[in-house]
DNA sequence: CGCCCGGCGTGTA
DNA sequence: CTACACGCCGGGC
């Protein structure tokens, strides 16, 4: 990975990212895949992680490949994942996402 | 270079 | 549902 395809790679899932509507949700994999960098889906996981809490990006709508919340229940991340996607209307039971399967 | 670990993924039992 | 396997890629040491 060169400095610039690590550029290209995080503008693009941030792109990518800021397009997911509301209501859906995307895979780590996904994003990565999308963002033009199939496999890389634990840099898009690393890039998650680093994401100050304020910002405005739906990075709660990122779930793992079967669309499950990616932490362990009862942790912060996994409660704060899942209110937000709660007010978008998912129903989740333990880590997994119910509904709106599309 | 190797080894281990992570907001991962797919398959199988 | 859990539990492994194996594959993937960066980062830390």
């Amino acid at each position: 990975m060169t400095n610039q395809a690590i550029d290209n790679f995080k503008s693009q899932v941030f792109l990518i990212l800021n397009n997911v509507p509301r209501g859906e949700c995307i895979a780590y994999g996904e994003l990565a895949a999308l963002a033009g960098f199939p496999n890389h889906a634990r840099q898009v996981g690393a890039m998650m992680k680093n994401l100050p809490k304020d910002t405005n990006l739906p990075w709660h709508r990122v779930v793992n490949a079967r669309k499950r919340i990616s932490f362990p229940e009862n942790t912060e991340g996994y409660l704060r994942q899942k209110e937000k996607l709660e007010q978008e209307g998912w129903v989740i039971i333990g880590t997994k996402l119910a509904m709106k399967t599309d």
